[in-house]
DNA sequence: TTGAAAAGTTAGTATCATCTAACTTGAGAA
DNA sequence: TTCTCAAGTTAGATGATACTAACTTTTCAA
């Protein structure tokens, strides 16, 4: 198992199904090849790769499931991706989507001595720009406190944003949309209406009064 | 012509097929082949490819000479990795080595944006930490001085060091030993002694006296 | 001039990562 | 229960990049 090199493909499922696992309940192939934007015979052939290499089981209802290796692999590419993100928005003063895409293509690349130094050139952060908790190198899974979803306030209440869970990082629109009303980790937020029927709820932050779907909603945590 | 998308392998060729023309005559598949690291048919295949691609032509006595669009392609690459280097040895700390192996694998996956952006925080540096001057963006070439190769040097004479060819960065050990022996640009070099024959010049640096292969010496550029 | 070493070429394969098109399976709604 | 749509599968193909093994062609020096 794992005995061939970790090519940049397979780090992209692995990191979207690890990704998923904190999202969805069971994760499938149809969610993955979804995200990763490949076909679903595309999907059946590199799950048989991925099997075969010890990175994870497919269970009987079809359910994925990382092995210990293929989250250690998994992890430490997110890990990269959120140092990457940092440095790309900290550093070099990219905006949010940019931030997410370039770190995308660069989280490959990275060395582990690369990215030792680049967490303490940025003071070890521990969170991304959007709020999420880096995983740690010795692989102690971080508490993932989960948050609440925006979804489920109820209309009237204020609360503080959390973070963005990966799931809404990859929505290039939705980072654009957030960062231009100013959402941000720790940004505090007054729901003013809630219309599931219509699929929108309506938000205040500062003086701005604007409307976000529900879906969108769901993968923004507050507290 | 150049209709598809240049994958990293392309830019392997083309910047080590760049590189090699500034430092031998005629640029001979066998000599490509040898850099890049793969055998005499994979370089056949792959010099068809880049042909059509209308990257390169392969003339009558098999000399290679890159288009203005293979030029394009290898200078940016160039820069990218002269850039990465500065990062890495600059603010992340990495010696020589290290940085140009980096450097080797990020370059591909840095975009002209992120580019820019570290160009700037750098403060615009204007060579590598070898001494190569950085291609600049508008394709002006650069005056290439080409500087005194030092095993033209006589004995006795001092010189100062200029720069490391980029054939020289990519050996890693004649990398290791230049930094061991605090042979960087500005430094000032005396060589004792020149024997052909042997194949070796001995040269003092401060107190250091140490011998040099000929061969490794050719990478070296003094004035 | 010639012959060996260097360079180049051909043919056949392999792997990875992807596709299309046609098909089967399965799970929940009516 | 049955039908439908989502999910999964198979077969066959492609393109990029690489290999080995067996040549052929060049080039240069004795």
């Amino acid at each position: 198992m794992s005995t061939s090199k970790i090519t940049q493909a397979i780090e992209d499922y692995l990191r979207t199904i690890y990704a998923l696992e904190e999202e969805v309940q069971p994760v499938i192939a149809a969610r993955v090849a979804e995200e990763v934007g490949v076909t679903p015979s595309t999907m059946v052939s590199t799950l048989r790769r991925l099997e075969g290499e010890g990175y994870l089981k497919v269970l009987r209802r079809k359910e994925i499931h990382l092995t210990a290796a293929g989250k250690q692999v998994a992890e430490r590419i997110l890990r990269r991706h959120f140092l990457l993100e940092r440095f790309l928005t900290d550093l070099l003063g990219l905006d949010w989507v940019k931030a997410h895409q370039e770190a995308h293509r660069l989280e490959h690349a990275l060395s582990q001595e690369v990215e030792d130094r680049l967490a303490k050139l940025l003071g070890y952060p521990t969170t991304c720009p959007h709020g999420n908790p880096i995983p740690s190198k010795d692989s102690q899974r971080s508490p993932k406190s989960k948050g609440t979803p925006l979804d489920s306030i109820a209309a009237g209440k204020e609360v503080e944003l959390d973070y963005i869970t990966e799931g809404g990082e990859r929505d290039a629109r939705l980072l654009g949309f957030l960062q231009e009303h100013r959402l941000m980790p720790g940004t505090k937020v007054r729901v003013l209406d809630v219309a599931p029927s219509m699929g929108v709820m309506s938000l205040k932050v500062g003086q701005d009064e604007f409307s976000l779907g529900i879906e969108a909603a769901k993968k923004i945590r507050v507290h």
